[in-house]
DNA sequence: CAATTCAACATTGTCGACAATCTGGGATTT
DNA sequence: AAATCCCAGATTGTCGACAATGTTGAATTG
C-alpha cells in the first residue's frame, strides 16, 4: 500500500479526511483503490465477489460496500445481477477528464486567487522550489510527474476555500487521472516547461488577480490535453515519430 | 413519486439510463431520493435504518445500498457507527454549487456549441417556444421554475457529447440543486428575463460560437448565483425588504 | 454440421441473526 | 450541587445462508 487514497494534506494536519479506516469497508476500500490506479487489477477485469472477499479475508459484505463506493469514484462499473468489472480506459474518456479538469481547475484557481491565505501561497512557492531542485537531480523525475504535480494542483483546489470544488476533483476525478497515468505510463516530458507555467500561475494567485490565474490554469490543462491527444493520436497511426510523452498539466 | 431521478431525456428514448429499477435497491434509492428532494425528509433529519427499512418493507441489505448510492450523490452524509442524516443545506454550499456549475456548465455550452447536432438545436429552440407559451399563461411557473429549466440546462450538457460532465453534473449536483429549490422555495420571479438569455444561449450555440456560449451561461448562472446571495442576505439581515425571488439559471 | 434449447452451474441479490460500537441517563464522588 | 463514571439500551457493522438471476456448455434437432 505505498499509495494512499487521502495523501494530499502536507500542509495541514489531517482535518475531517483523517477517518483512518474506522470500519473493514474503509480499509478494503482503499486497498482496492491502490490495487485498481497502480494496475495490480487489470482494466475491464472482472470482480468476483466471492473471489475478492476469500482474497481480503472478509466477508462479502464490507466488500459490497467498498465496491459500491468504487462504484461512485467511476473506478467500477457494476450491472445489476451481471457483477462489477474495473472501468475500462479510453482515451475518449481521458480527453473528456482533462476538458472537466480545464472547467473546474480554472474556477478554483480564480477562487483560489481570492481565498488563498499569503502563508499557503508561501507554502505553495516551496513546493515548487523543492520540484525544481528534484528536476535539477533529475531524480524526484517519477515523483514529479506522477504524485508531485497532482499536489500541486490539489493544493490550489483546496486554496479555493470551496468544499464541492474538492469533492469532485479529489473523488471523481484525480483517482481516474492517477490510474490514467499508471497504465498508460503518461509521464512529464517537459518538466521545466510544466514547472515554469506553474510558477507563472502562482504568481497571478499572490498579486490577486482572478481572471489572469483562471486563464493559466485553464491554458496549462488544454495544453496538456492537447499534448496527450497528439501523443495518441502517433500512438493509433505510427509514422515513425515516435511517442514523445507529455507535460500533463 | 411524481418525480423520477432520470427525467431529462425527453428527447431521447432513455438511452442507456433507463435501468427501470431491476433491483429493490434501485426502486428504494429513487423513492429516498424524491423523499430527500420535496422534503418529505427533512434535512438533518436521522435516518433509522432499521426504520426505513420497515417502512419500506425491505431488508437492511438493500436500503444499506441505496444509502451509500445517495452518500455518494451527496445527499446523505454518513458517520461510522453513528448514523446516516439526510444533509443539512447552507447557504454557503449552495453558492459553492453554483460556482461549480459556473465552470462546468460554461464548459458544456463550449463544448455543445461544438458538438451538438442540428436536430438537437432544433428540438432546443421548440423547448424554449414552450416555455415561453407557459410563461404567456402564467400557467406552468411552477413546472418551469422547478424542473423546466433544469430540463433546457441538461439538454446543452448532453449537447456537449462529454459523459463525464454529463455524469458529474447529473449525480453529483442536479439532485442538490432541485433539492435546494424545493426547501429553500428558490424560484424564478424574473422567467422572462431567463428566457431571454436561454435564447441567447442558443443562438450562439446555433452559430457554433462556442467562445460566446460559453461566455453567456456563465454570466447566466453568475448572475443567478448572486440573486440567490442578495436574496440571502436580505433574509438574513431582514430590511422590510421582502425576498424577491431571483432568476435562477 | 450448424443452430437452437434447455438444464446445471456459478454469481449476484436479499434476508435474518450476532457482534462491535456509540449514545443517554442514573448513581457516585468531590 | 456539579462533574465524572459506568452501565443499559439501541444502532450500526459484519457474517453466513437462501433465493433469484445470468451464463455456459452439452444435448437435440433441422
Amino acid at each position: 500500500m505505498a499509495i494512499d487514497v487521502n495523501e494530499h494534506q502536507a500542509a495541514e494536519p489531517a482535518p475531517e479526511t483523517g477517518q483512518e479506516s474506522r470500519t473493514i469497508a474503509d480499509r478494503v476500500c482503499k486497498q482496492i483503490v491502490t490495487a485498481i490506479v497502480t494496475g495490480e487489477l487489470l482494466p475491464g477485469q472482472k470482480i468476483s465477489e466471492p473471489g475478492l472477499a476469500k482474497a481480503y479475508g472478509i466477508s462479502r459484505g464490507p466488500l459490497r460496500e467498498a465496491i459500491r463506493r468504487l462504484e461512485g469514484w467511476r473506478l467500477i462499473e457494476r450491472k445489476a445481477h451481471v457483477g462489477a468489472r474495473v472501468v475500462e480506459l479510453t482515451a475518449r474518456e481521458l480527453i473528456e477528464i482533462y476538458r472537466v479538469r480545464e472547467a473546474l481547475e480554472g474556477m478554483a484557481c480564480r477562487l483560489a486567487a481570492e481565498h488563498m491565505s499569503d502563508e499557503e501561497i508561501k507554502s505553495l512557492k516551496t513546493l515548487l522550489d523543492n520540484h525544481e531542485l528534484s528536476i535539477a537531480r533529475q531524480e524526484g523525475r517519477a515523483y514529479f510527474q506522477k504524485e508531485g504535480d497532482l499536489d500541486f494542483h490539489y493544493r490550489i483546489v483546496k486554496g479555493s476555500k470551496n468544499a464541492k470544488l474538492e469533492e469532485l476533483l479529489g473523488d471523481d476525478l484525480y483517482h481516474l487521472v492517477r490510474m490514467y497515468r499508471y497504465q498508460f505510463s503518461i509521464s512529464s516530458s517537459r518538466p521545466k516547461r510544466a514547472l515554469k507555467e506553474h510558477r507563472q500561475i502562482v504568481d497571478a494567485i499572490e498579486a490577486r488577480d482572478a481572471e489572469l490565474a483562471e486563464m493559466l490554469m485553464r491554458r496549462h490543462i488544454s495544453a496538456a490535453r492537447q499534448n496527450i491527444e497528439e501523443k495518441l493520436n502517433a500512438a493509433t497511426k505510427p509514422q515513425g515519430t515516435e511517442p514523445q510523452g507529455d507535460k500533463n498539466g
